[in-house]
DNA sequence: TTGTATGCGTTATCAC
DNA sequence: GTGATAACGCATACAA
């Protein structure tokens, strides 16, 4: 049997309670019994039992991280041992534990969230995913639990914290980008419309259109699954078209890779025929042929203010909503260039 | 505040026991009581608080996570979000939690083990990791703490439960596949000699060439970082030798990305003029141009396996030291060919 | 400044 | 079959 507080006392001759006061580093301690207790914790190897702590004090020091369905492509995205990096140094900072939670269904991590928050095993909880209609988001804000969203909520989103990027002025400037470099065939290949990023970027991406006074062609745009299979279908249907695209946006590195494929294998050349950007800007959009031009979305940033914002809203019970913009950034590398009708205009 | 088994109790007329007694279904209670009890919880929304029932029962049914140092690189492999799928479903299907722990240096790590156990937060231990040294295992054995771990621990596998390959079998496998295909100009890319999978992969390499009697040419080993860069210096490095290699053992997808990359700059044709095979199969490889022959190590299995014995020996104290191997299956895509050099020979 | 007593929500050991 | 009651290890209100 592990030794507890009654232990320490005993062999240090005071009551547990002071021992328990030590642990919590109370004022009311006098520094000199502080030393005696903290020499016989050392000498006893006592370590506190979080399971009892919680109990007594009614709060657990974990938060909880609700994945995607595991079944789900986007799962395999280097995107989440990333926002986990963060997550956890946030969370570590303040001395707060990790739970975790997936599933196969939808019920399945419906279920598990409902366990992890009434079971009582965490303080609050963060989701890794935000789509479009979500009864984990229905649940947490009915029981006033705390939680906060990695990604813009759908709906009633001023009444919900959530860390993002603007996506909305990502897909926009990636698109002026293209623009700028005198492309106006520019296709739009996304993921999942039921995510909320994805529908973001779409419309930045028309908004930059349309700014430029470009015809929006229903037919440059392409949204299918997060992956690569779509991509490559993505492409096959975008380069059959009358006037195929001379530069894609493409919502997803992982995705842009299934492009790249696709377009090497059809003997087209990035970015000499076509130009692409894409999102994330993950370890692959680097490692590429050609290293891609990417939006860098600070993955970590997102994972760590997460973290950190939770914490807040939990040890602060009336903390207002937070919304947490992470700033993006465009890392320019080898997959855009001019298209070749293109003739430079000197003014 | 939740409702308790109190409260439930009070409402269905019985005692607090009882209704525990329900909650366990145990036999001794009869089935109309049973009935009973269970409509009043359902009628009350109650969830057993799982905090005061690890308390009493000094059992938690949450497993522990370690993870790999965040700021490693491997962290970013894709392996990661496979295993955890694999953990996650093995968990689930004995109804027990994930409880996770990161963190930058060996020494914050090392502690949040030691906070998770001491700390009683959870029942058992796997590390998503193998180590040439390790405290962490040294530690766990040493209180005598349920463990097991993914990858072959450095020294005493006799004594230590893990779930692995044999890296060294598809090691060898591998480098018989490339034989057979002609080539005995065999190079080896492994990664970071301090993780175990590297060294069993590369004596399998070894072991290979010896048994077909070729040179092992000690110029033709590169052991690096597991990612990228050192992949792409590595190749400059091999293809500056008098005799090139014309085949390449690359222990890690990844890494063999930048592989591939550093080849198409230098101007040399994959697989015409050298073939590539690597190992663990994730998405990439199939992304990769070309698509890469790569050993499927079964990550997800890797993963359920490892929860499933964990459970197993956390259950049952004296269950025997578990040590399964997974099976591997050696993908064959468009990456190998025979060596320029090569005539078929009729038999 | 320190000690005593009680409770946190369960499980488990007795009784009956 | 079911009901009291004592742990589990700690925090905290109240005393002293």
């Amino acid at each position: 049997m592990a030794v507890t507080i009654k232990d320490v006392a005993k062999v240090a001759n005071v009551a547990p309670s002071t021992v328990s006061r030590v642990i919590a580093n109370s004022p009311r301690i006098s520094e000199k019994t502080k030393e005696r207790v903290r020499e016989v914790m050392d000498q006893l190897g006592y370590h506190p039992n979080f399971i009892a702590r919680s109990l007594a004090s009614q709060s657990t020091r974990a938060i909880g991280l609700v994945m995607p369905s595991s079944t789900d492509v986007v799962f395999q995205n280097p995107f989440f041992p990333t926002v986990l990096t963060g997550l956890s140094e946030g969370a570590h900072s303040k001395q707060y534990a990790l739970h975790m939670t997936t599933g196969k269904t939808e019920d399945e991590i419906f279920d598990g969230v409902v366990a992890m928050v009434q079971g009582g095993r965490v303080d609050g909880v963060v989701l890794l995913y935000s789509k479009v209609e979500d009864r984990v988001i229905a649940y947490l804000k009915e029981r006033n639990f705390p939680f906060v969203v990695i990604g813009k909520p759908f709906k009633d989103d001023e009444n919900t914290s959530y860390v993002d990027n603007d996506n909305f002025k990502a897909g926009k400037e990636v698109t002026e980008h293209l623009i700028q470099l005198g492309h106006d065939r520019i296709a739009f290949i996304g993921g999942n419309l039921d995510l909320v990023v994805t529908v973001e970027r779409l419309l930045g991406y028309e908004k930059a259109l349309r700014n430029s006074g470009i015809h929006l062609e229903d037919n440059y745009i392409v949204n299918d699954e997060f992956l690569r299979e779509s991509g490559q279908d993505a492409v096959e249907v975008l380069l059959s078209l009358d006037q195929p695209p001379t530069a894609m946006v493409v919502a997803d590195d992982l995705m842009a890779l299934g492009v790249l494929n696709k377009l090497d294998e059809m003997g087209i050349a990035v970015p000499q025929d076509v130009s692409i950007v894409s999102f994330n800007n993950v370890l692959i959009a680097e490692m590429a042929r050609p290293p891609l031009t990417s939006v860098d979305i600070n993955i970590f940033d997102l994972g760590y203010q997460a973290a950190k914002s939770l914490i807040q809203i939990i040890e602060n019970p009336n903390e207002p909503i937070k919304r947490i913009i992470v700033p993006f950034k465009i890392v320019t590398r080898y997959s855009c260039g001019h298209p070749k009708d293109y003739k430079e205009v000197l003014v």
